[in-house]
RNA sequence: GCGCCCGUAGCUCAGUUGGAUAGAGCGUCAGACUUCGAAUCUGAAGGUCGGGGGUUCGAUUCCCUCCGGGCGCACCA
């Protein structure tokens, strides 16, 4: 009876939608009339058209060859009866406009708070395995601020599908090979070299941050033997030795500041053994031959892409013998990310929007279902103070690190201000807006009511008003129009998490907590909760706890705290 | 030139895969603390959803076109 993302407990369903279609669904089947797969719900605007509408009637118009409004008339005919629903009314063109019951909303608060923190959480993945590759900043330098979106938006992404039973492990590839690890070799040495009070210039293709400067001092004076020896080694295991010590200092300073952020990552790859010398690229290539996509012209090795949607063919070894980014990124994603999962989402910046239908092509090449490799562009994040740019000079070395906006703003405000918006859109934050603690920080506004609640319950106790379970306390007392409201607004949270995780789009969820938000804080400014009219405190208390429990909960999967007080 | 993304209130942005009279926050203006946290709340003003066509019962949403932004078009990574 249920569908997959249907939330049972003791009995009752807690996935309305899913519960509204059954009842239509037998309604359809009992008045003869064609059942489509699906019913769509939607939350009117207008507290007028119900809790919850659906255009069913409308859609089976055309097959039934009867007009809408009849349509929905047969199935309000035949409508079982459903303890949640109040009524249904049929308006305008066949709309059927839903109200919910609120002895049922009542028994529902009391399954919500009962689910506990299982609330919100499905089995809509099934276990089925997720890895998601973020950040993957190259080694070349310390994490800026579009990385912290990025990991913001991947680690919520990878927390909201763990919430809907999937397994997702999160990845981090460290680009140790090719042109930049050359080029940041070449700029170690130079550093270290001037370090030394040699004359050394830096060369066209450089990495001109002070952060290098900074490393070879502090590698002259912890070991300056070491440094000295490394300078005299032979050209190739100079750059190697350099390269390695730069790449593996600043891969320790990205993972510190992402620990720090509260992102977790169950991988870290690196390209030179992982990828390249354990010979992945050309594994790919073998399997890419096999399957008729390789072919030699000029030269090098062409893999043909256009046969699966790309523009134009690509090179995988360039006539020069060297495999090319692109090589070793197949043999990266087949080996190293598919090897051991169902599901792959990269998430890229805007600049490899291009890279993305020649990726695909390779992955659908090597067979992996097109439904399986998800590429998700997080945009570009233009730094304000109070509404005046933050001047970011990538020539001169000069950005706004990662590190800098977590101790300006924190890692909360951080967070949240990045998943007020779609990934794919570009966002601009106010550094003096997330650190202002006040109305127009919405991170602050949620915080806080899930602060107010805390303390709620603090009061309660003090004023030793003894909160028994839950299933004892009669919640039919909510009869406010703005108790209802919150929840049918805490209903919809189970459905919210599982449409977050199907579209990835963790936004949906801070958007939710600031209108949960925004119900609750009116609600509780306007009404006591803590009355001489003691069943109807209790009720009231249940309906905070929940509130609370939901915030909780939501603030949970965005990696956002819950502050007990603030 | 070709391809992708975007254009919604003064500003920053949502808009639930095509729904009903267009949404929020900020900002502006006018108000509310003897009571559970005023980091809060109440109210007002603010719109040709870039323009124009099309698809249909119905379009901010889908298609075409134009205008205006961003990005990508390597034997670079």
């Amino acid at each position: 009876m249920c569908g997959e993302s249907c939330l049972t407990i003791q009995g009752m369903a807690l996935n309305v939608t899913e519960l509204l279609a059954g009842a239509v669904k037998t309604a359809l089947h009992a008045a003869a009339l064609p059942a489509p797969e699906a019913v769509a719900w939607e939350i009117p605007r207008e507290a007028e058209h119900g809790d919850y509408a659906t255009n069913v009637a409308m859609t089976l118009a055309r097959p039934a060859r009867r007009p809408p409004r009849q349509v929905a008339e047969a199935i309000v005919r035949h409508l079982p009866a459903v303890a949640a629903i109040e009524r249904v009314e049929i308006a305008g063109p066949g709309f059927l406009n839903v109200f919910l019951a609120p002895r049922w909303c009542a028994e529902a608060l009391r399954e919500i708070l009962l689910a506990g923190e299982g609330y919100g959480q499905s089995d809509l993945g099934r276990g089925r395995r997720y890895r998601i590759e973020f950040v993957s900043a190259n080694p070349t330098g310390p994490l800026v601020i579009v990385n912290a979106r990025a990991a913001a938006v991947g680690d919520a992404l990878a927390r909201i599908l763990r919430s809907q039973g999937f397994q997702v492990a999160c990845q981090y590839y460290v680009n140790d090979a090719g042109t930049q690890f050359q080029a940041l070799a070449s700029s170690m040495e130079v550093r270290l070299r001037q370090a030394l009070g040699e004359s050394a210039e830096l060369p066209e293709n450089a990495y001109p941050g002070e952060y290098l400067v900074d490393l070879a001092q502090d590698y002259l004076a912890r070991d300056p033997a070491g440094a000295r020896a490394a300078l005299a080694l032979p050209a190739g295991e100079r750059l190697e030795r350099l390269g390695r010590l730069a790449v593996d200092t600043m891969v320790a300073g990205q993972r510190r500041v992402l620990e720090e952020y509260g992102t977790a990552f169950d991988r870290w790859t690196y390209e030179a053994t992982d990828v390249r010398a354990a010979g992945l690229p050309e594994r790919a290539i073998d399997e890419l031959r096999a399957a008729g996509f390789i072919y030699e012209a000029e030269g090098a090795l062409w893999f043909r892409s256009t046969a699966l949607g790309d523009d134009k063919d690509r090179v995988l070894r360039k006539s020069d013998g060297e495999l090319t980014y692109f090589a070793v990124d197949i043999g990266f994603h087949h080996f190293g990310k598919f090897a051991d999962v169902d599901c792959v989402i990269d998430l890229l910046g805007p600049d490899h929007h291009g890279y993305i239908p020649r990726l695909k092509a390779a992955m659908t090449a090597l067979g992996h279902p097109e439904a399986a490799f998800d590429v998700l562009i997080v945009q570009l994040v233009t730094l304000l103070r109070d509404g005046q740019p933050v001047p970011m000079s990538k020539r001169r070395g000069e950005f706004v690190l990662m590190e800098e906006l977590l101790e300006e703003v924190g890692r909360d405000a951080a967070r949240f201000t990045f998943l007020t918006r779609r990934h794919d859109s570009p966002l601009e934050f106010d550094l003096a807006v997330a650190t202002r603690q006040s109305a127009d920080n919405p991170v602050f506004y949620v915080q806080y009511a899930h602060a107010r609640v805390t303390s709620l319950f603090r009061t309660a106790a003090q004023q030793g008003v003894a909160v028994p379970p839950w299933r004892e306390v009669d919640f039919g007392r909510l009869a406010l129009p703005e108790e209802q409201t919150i929840i049918k607004g805490l209903l919809q949270y189970p459905e919210l998490v599982a449409g977050a995780a199907r579209a990835r789009e963790p936004h949906r969820i801070a958007y939710y907590l600031s209108e949960l938000a925004g119900i609750f804080h009116p609600y509780y400014k306007a009404h006591r909760i803590l009355t001489e009219d003691r069943p109807l405190s209790l009720a009231r208390l249940g309906l905070c706890a929940a509130v609370g429990q939901v915030l909780r909960s939501g603030l949970g999967l965005l990696g956002v705290s819950a502050p007990e007080s603030m």
